[in-house]
DNA sequence: TAGGATGATTATCC
DNA sequence: GGATAATCATCCTA
């Protein structure tokens, strides 16, 4: 009991007398002689209070109950808070203002955005149809990647949520429990309201930075669901023969100058079903495989030519129709334009067996001009650079630097057709 | 199954 | 920004 001024004189000096939160009961207890009493009790408490470790546990038990029933207990235990409060939670409460993690607002977003978290819109149908879009296939092709690409995004977002609400009800557990610990430990020891929410606080960072790492394994799933979704666009399918028809004869008819306009590939799409990239596309490589190998496209540009002979030959054969005809496609082409300002298809034709395109219609004078000029690459093996003004087929659109000639780009496919007959070359013209 | 054909992508140039 | 050239990846056929 020598102490017990001693700690008394330690207490108050802290923030017991005079203090503003003290409750009137207390801030009395500076003097008089009920305030001796009082300082009696106050030491007292505190004294049973340091001895209370070195009882029994029966002996501690009984002694807690006797502190929780004490008169002076509800004073003393709320400045305790109190200096608890202004002390240590203070200090802290100060360092527990962090800005939120940029990586797991980058996670949050990107969950987002994909789709995976937020409201559900489509299980990220717009992310795979920007996909889609950037790959620059065709609608109906990419149809079943998108929805197989949706089911597993369906897939990762469901499985996300449901790991979410785990990892949420076990945090809603856990602070519950840790709740009732400390209100339970409130009766024995100074436990503020203040400190039970930073406790809370605790326990869901806790918490969230495991979410953290749900969050980062879902982007990560997503990201090679995304990375498998866009490799699947080099997955290529061969046009088909229709549009590779048109696309060819669109070539071989322009072969002076194969540089569609925008136009011209806008309308070659919407003929061929496919977009104005792959368009592009097969220009792009049609030019270059051309100019790298004449000889071998040849007779592919001798059957075209053949066929603009029939086209010819057929609106010669069925009068003027020089204002609306079209290349008379292979069978079944559903859509045609015409080739008649497409010049470069040679003065005459040559069909690469003969029988490609010699049916009844075809004109005398251009069957004729089909035997010669038959006859001519017979000997010349073919392309020959002999061949002039009626030459049959030859990379004349080919300059000497290996471009092509610089000829008005085509402003649409279905240009205005010359008359009947003008099958010429653009070079000789 | 090998090799050519072909659509797509990428780097580079103008 | 569009064209070219090289290359990749897949399709197709003998």
């Amino acid at each position: 009991m020598d102490e017990q001024p001693r700690l008394m004189h330690s207490h108050t000096g802290v923030g017991m007398a005079g203090h503003p939160g003290l409750p009137q009961h207390m801030q009395e207890g500076n003097g008089g002689t009920d305030g001796d009493g009082r300082k009696q009790d106050i030491g007292d408490i505190l004294q049973q209070i340091m001895t209370i470790t070195d009882q029994s546990l029966d002996e501690a038990q009984a002694r807690k109950h006797a502190l929780n029933c004490h008169r002076m207990k509800p004073a003393l235990f709320n400045v305790l808070c109190e200096i608890k409060e202004k002390t240590v939670l203070s200090i802290r409460g100060a360092q527990e203002e962090e800005p939120p993690d940029p990586q797991l607002m980058r996670l949050d977003n990107m969950l987002l955005a994909e789709g995976v978290s937020g409201p559900e819109k489509g299980g990220g149908s717009a992310a795979a149809a920007a996909a889609a879009a950037a790959s620059g296939g065709a609608g109906a092709d990419n149809s079943a990647e998108h929805s197989d690409y949706r089911a597993k995004l369906s897939q990762i977002r469901q499985i996300y949520h449901t790991e979410l609400e785990k990892y949420e009800q076990a945090c809603n557990e856990f602070t519950t429990h840790v709740m009732n610990l400390l209100r339970e430990q409130s009766r024995t020891r100074p436990i503020s309201p203040k400190e039970i929410e930073r406790m809370v606080n605790i326990i869901h960072r806790k918490f969230s930075s495991i979410q953290m790492q749900l969050k980062q394994s879902t982007c990560e799933a997503v990201m090679i669901l995304r990375s498998r979704f866009l490799d699947a666009r080099r997955k290529r399918r061969n046009f088909n023969k229709q549009a590779t028809e048109i696309l060819n004869e669109y070539f071989y008819s322009h072969l002076s100058n194969p540089y569609p306009s925008e136009e011209a590939k806008e309308e070659l799409a919407k003929k061929c079903a496919i977009t104005v990239a792959q368009v592009s596309n097969w220009f792009g490589n049609k030019r270059i495989r051309y100019k790298k190998n004449i000889g071998k496209f040849q007779e592919e540009a001798n059957m075209y030519a053949a066929r603009t002979a029939v086209n010819a030959a057929n609106a010669s054969s069925h009068g003027s129709q020089a204002n609306s005809p079209s290349t008379p496609n292979s069978a079944g082409s559903a859509g045609s334009f015409n080739m008649s300002n497409s010049g470069d298809l040679f003065m005459s034709v040559q069909s690469l067996n003969g029988d490609s395109y010699q049916g009844a219609q075809v004109g005398a004078n251009v069957q004729s001009q089909v035997d010669t000029l038959r006859h001519v690459i017979s000997q010349t093996g073919g392309y020959s650079e002999g061949l002039t003004a009626n030459q049959m087929y030859s990379p004349q659109g080919i300059n000497a630097n290996g471009g092509w000639q610089d000829a008005p780009t085509p402003s649409s496919v279905t240009s205005p057709t010359e008359g009947p007959g003008s099958v010429h070359s653009d070079t000789s013209n």
